[in-house]
DNA sequence: AGAAGTTCTCGGGCGC
DNA sequence: TGCGCCCGAGAACTTC
């Protein structure tokens, strides 16, 4: 699925499709991906005759703003948004679809059925889940070097397990996380907690410099992801390591390797990412009260 | 056959 | 021993 570059084309690509449209009725035809309310009629008409004011973002999940009401869709692996004619035929995984009151529909299809959609009271979205344990935002003002170090630097676990946790940071998957670590020359197994202050600088900033690079170019497309117009988008060229699987690396020439990472396809370079098992472990400067949490919301509220 | 861009749940392990 | 946190494995479904 989308991972952030991807959802943020899709949000931009929606508020230019449906902001200021009206919801006549909608139609469920796979419960399943309805999670709130529980019941479907109940959804439907509780969306009917809202205005959709705004479309935003928080990490994967896109949030469809309108008057008195809020749409949480995640779109999992493969879910995409498109806008029709209602005359326009039904196609294959349609699963939802907004009428609006001009004749247009927006429509929600989904071959593997994996996302999501939850209805809120406008404003009461982040007080529960899915969105209220989220992590750091990092397009956000508050993704700085500290808040990132701050969230991953004590964890145990392996980076690249980290970075695809969404209460710590959000809107990495499996693509961009192999992207930065490469980037940033870090081998995807070493835990987290032996990285060195300048391992996580130089992450932090590749994380920064992949996600930006890849709004800009309108996100990946690996397989069926399209953006709301149906336009593929174009950072898939400009993949590093990813998908590379046996290619010479971009930079040292040699084989990239793939293996299985916290369960995920996981794509590196053994020469620019090497595994030090030296494990210079590097003393935790001034660990602050470990129980208190301070929570970390990073919330986009408004 | 096995893997595919995600996330949730469950159970075991570990530390306090 | 008990509790909570953390982590790894498996599941959700369809397509190629």
């Amino acid at each position: 699925m989308p991972e952030l570059p991807e959802v943020e084309t899709v949000r931009r690509t929606l508020s230019e499709l449906v902001v200021g449209k009206t919801i006549q009725s909608v139609t469920v035809s796979l419960p399943r991906i309805i999670q709130q309310p529980d019941d479907i009629k109940q959804f439907e008409l509780d969306l009917a005759g809202h205005r959709i004011l705004e479309m935003g973002r928080r990490g994967k999940f896109l949030r469809f703003i309108m008057d008195g009401v809020v749409l949480v869709s995640h779109l999992r692996m493969e879910g995409r948004y498109g806008l029709y004619q209602s005359s326009d035929p039904i196609e294959k995984h349609t699963h939802v679809i907004f009428h609006f009151t001009d004749g247009t529909e927006l429509r929600y299809k989904d071959v593997r059925q994996f996302g999501t959609m939850h209805l809120f009271a406008a404003g009461d979205e982040f007080n529960h889940k899915p969105l209220s344990k989220l992590g750091l935002e990092p397009l956000d003002d508050s993704f700085t070097y500290e808040t990132f170090r701050s969230v991953i630097a004590k964890r145990t676990t392996k980076i690249k397990v980290a970075l695809l946790n969404q209460e710590y940071v959000v809107g990495l998957g499996n693509i961009y996380v192999d992207e930065a670590l490469f980037r940033a020359g870090i081998h995807p197994e070493t835990p987290a907690c032996e990285l060195s202050d300048e391992q996580l600088r130089k992450l932090h900033a590749m994380i920064l410099e992949t996600l930006n690079e890849a709004v800009d170019a309108g996100g990946s497309s690996i397989k069926s992801y399209v953006n709301g117009q149906g336009e593929m988008g174009m950072f898939q060229q400009s993949l590093r390591i990813y998908g590379r699987k046996d290619e010479p690396c971009v930079v040292c020439g040699h084989p990239v390797e793939k293996t299985v990472v916290g369960g995920r396809g996981t794509h590196f370079c053994t020469i620019c990412q090497p595994l030090k098992r030296t494990s210079v472990n590097k003393v935790k400067s001034k660990r602050h009260t470990a129980s208190s949490n301070p929570k970390v919301d990073g919330g986009v509220e408004r």
